[in-house]
DNA sequence: TTGGAATATCGGAAAAAGTCGATATATCTT
DNA sequence: AAGATATATCGACTTTTTCCGATATTCCAA
């Protein structure tokens, strides 16, 4: 786990929102159904790039980010590629701030 | 406190490194003394500038980031300026991540 | 008050990040 | 197999960050 990768990953306004929004879905994401959202696997791009105003590609390379640094799972079912919170990292997160 | 500066400051390896060097100042500066280190208003610029291998006004700048987003204090006397952490917003970080 | 030492600020070149539109890929439906 | 939909990747352009050298400022000492 790279620290710096890990707070530059953070260091952007709507990476940041992401995660919050990850964190309660049902309240960040008004039609979080079945269809694409709901279940424990996440939210789709699409949900997350609407309420972002962002582009499409943009949203995507985000996600992309998040994940590489371990932030987010990212889960393929079908067409979709929900993403979520990983708790463990942001967890470990919290103690490598301590070791600052 | 912004959250996206903060994060931003903090991601970069330098940055990082002397907010931890100035953990333990006694550790990592040889030559830490009355002089231009000691007491606890924290170790001044040169000291800092010579352990990291950029040059003076880089050093300068990267301390000023850190003060900035409250990270570390500073402290003028004289002609040197002592920068040491300032544990208070090290905390505040630490439960901030805590909110993420 | 002049020179030297410590730090700060300015201006710039190069690298990285932000963000987009266009296109590619994967998958589902019919 | 073809078209539609969701996501990913690519290329380009703009903005920000990194880091430097040169210069300015501040303070001390002779």
């Amino acid at each position: 786990m790279d620290q710096v990768e890990l707070f530059k990953a953070l260091a952007n306004k709507t990476r940041l929102q992401i995660l919050t929004w990850l964190k309660s879905p049902e309240e960040h994401f008004p039609d979080y159904e079945p269809a694409c959202g709901s279940t424990d696997v996440g939210v789709c791009v699409g949900y997350i790039q609407k309420k972002s105003g962002l582009t499409q590609s943009t949203i995507s390379e985000y996600l992309s980010t998040l994940h590489r640094v371990g932030l987010v799972s990212a889960t393929r079912v079908g067409q979709w590629t929900y993403y979520k919170r990983n708790e463990e990292t942001i967890a470990t997160l919290g103690s490598l701030i301590d070791t600052l």
